[in-house]
DNA sequence: CGACCCGTGGAGAACGGTCTACAGTGACGC
DNA sequence: GCGTCACTGTAGACCGTTCTCCACGGGTCG
């Protein structure tokens, strides 16, 4: 039923089909008060005929839409699938629609890009923009910002418990007898004190468990080095060290699977713990049989995205929402080896 | 520099800050031809105080917007990693922008929402919208089409050598002595014959190479049960029959992880050789080191994206690009074991 | 000195919707 | 018979750009 090729078929061509105005069939697609049970099937049938689909680049300029924009780090981080897989959720039912757009860069030109009105409000991970300019964004087009551990007034946060889910952590690898724990985490940016982002906690929180257990001087923070690699060299230097340790917290899943690859590689998997953060899927593979801590990634971007859409009806007051943790243990949680003396062999105690 | 709040700044502000027209505006920030270095200079200055940005809706109602969009069918398939990033490096250097839009249910109206005046132009990976309906959105936006085998007239495609592919991994395992080779792939309406689809294809040839072989009795098919599911639950009554197959050809890495799991859970690592199709970053990961295709996943991307551009600059008729492949021999390619008197009842023949 | 041209800037009509204000109509009550 | 009211439908401005003319001014040339 298409049209003249080339050239898409507008409210005008419906409202001329079914001989009312334009206006009247925008009543119809919008569902509005005020339109007789006549008009409306008239209408629906022009529309159904001519194959009618209202532009969102008209609409968007006039006032919505109908889209929101979830930015994310990088392309490949698999905890944005949960994030992703809940926002889907929880606006499914509803006339809007999530797009992703993977910064891979430069986060401000991301983030501005999106609100250029291309979507009605944005879901971001964006650990390190400046607060104000988020302030400032957010004054503009409504914002939910995932990770972010401060309490700004402009715009809804949506985090993990960090903080609990790191002392789980802790606890786990403690009660199983490490006591050389060593931390893979993000680059130094990233994790600087202060800045609230989620690896800065968990980084905080290992070194105040780390000191409260007495252990304050096995401390090891490694860290992936670029921005853009992987973290299995870093990991490798780790387990090649002469006082390598006897677990490695990792910074999230992804990095977990560099030092899994590094301890696999070192032929050390079954002497050295690796912990991950963030229950990705491939945590559960029986090869990867990682533990991790699940901070409910689907809930997040569902409750990110319903927030979304409570701004968009008007709310102004600040929500933040925080995800409970949940610890599971798996396979890659070996005990450490009691003894240093041992032939390269299956030798954990238990 | 920012303006009243809530209200974002139009060319309208940027033209009277710098006491010229709208048109003039508008002339700068397209770099069209007519501008005098003094007022692009002065121009240049108010938008710079001002921050002004251009409504990309309101472009796109003109024109164009500047986005190109990616339509993948599921937010967690890996292999759209590489697709992304290849399309992301095409445009970078450009003023366009990749968007994505994971699908994760019905395509055609994922479609339909990108084609709705959103962005410029699509690339998309939706083996099974039918043909026709395909050239017909082809004719209201670019569109070019990821492993689709037809040859349309209206727009572009972009594919791995299927054939060569699989025909690849088939003498690998045949060289590595495998007979009982069973391949697991996507449900049926995917891969059935004639759908042209990568996974019908791959399937095709591997009956063929079976036949060819004199193993044509030897030939399993198996199948993820639902779209959604994992292809785990597969995999494991494939490893649990009687005549359980020496080798699994999965259609792509993320059913040979599935395939995977399935063996190493039934403590066949050893003994049953698993080969994927992608060559995702996973499959060189040691724990899993995974045997696999590699299509150039990247540069299909980057092909795509560039095809998409020279179309808006208005080439007409389409292009068909095919990409290498390559097969990456990892150590799931174990060979098969060579009698059926091992312990623990395993008695495929041969 | 008038015709012409070139370089520069502006006026105003699109683009495809939404939304406010208003007009027409018939029913109803007094 | 007339004012009121609820209900439908329309006219037209508006959103923020782009783009096609057109006007203006000054230099060149015949």
């Amino acid at each position: 039923m298409s049209i003249r090729k080339g050239r898409s078929v507008t409210i005008s061509d419906v409202a001329e089909a079914a001989g009312v105005s334009r206006a009247a069939v925008s009543k119809v697609i919008r569902d509005a008060y005020g339109v007789s049970p006549g008009m409306r099937a008239r209408v629906q049938s022009a529309i159904e005929q001519l194959g009618y689909r209202p532009s969102v680049a008209a609409r968007a300029l006039r006032g919505s839409s109908y889209r929101l924009g979830l930015e994310v780090p990088h392309v490949n981080a698999r905890f944005m699938t949960q994030i992703m897989t809940g926002a889907k959720q929880a606006v499914s039912g509803t006339p809007y629609q999530v797009i992703l757009a993977p910064a891979d860069g430069p986060e401000y030109s991301t983030l501005e890009s999106l609100a250029d009105g291309l979507v009605d409000g944005i879901i971001a991970v964006s650990p390190l923009v400046d607060p104000a300019w988020l302030e400032d964004l957010a004054g503009r087009i409504p914002v939910v910002m995932l990770g972010r551990h401060d309490t700004p007034s402009g715009y809804d946060t949506v985090i993990g418990d960090d903080r609990t889910g790191t002392r789980a952590i802790m606890r786990h690898l403690f009660d199983l007898g490490h006591r050389r724990i060593a931390h893979l985490t993000e680059p130094e940016p990233v994790t600087a004190p202060g800045t609230g982002t989620p690896h800065a906690i968990r980084l905080q929180v290992y070194r105040e468990c780390m000191a409260e257990a007495g252990l304050g001087d096995l401390v090891q923070v490694a860290r992936r080095h670029d921005d853009s690699e992987p973290a299995r060299q870093a990991a490798a230097e780790l387990v090649a060290r002469h006082d390598r340790p006897t677990a490695i917290v990792a910074g999230h899943d992804d990095i977990a699977l560099d030092a899994l690859a590094a301890v696999a590689a070192a032929g050390l998997r079954d002497r050295v713990a690796v912990v991950g953060y963030d229950n990705t899927d491939l945590a559960e593979h029986p090869l990867i049989d990682l533990t991790s801590v699940d901070q409910q990634g689907v809930e997040m971007g569902a409750e990110a995205a319903t927030m979304l859409l409570e701004r968009l009806q008007g709310r102004i007051e600040p929500r933040h929402y925080v995800a409970t943790t949940h610890l599971h243990v798996r396979g890659s949680s070996v005990r450490p080896t009691s003894d240093r003396a041992e032939t390269g062999g299956r030798d954990q105690l238990e």
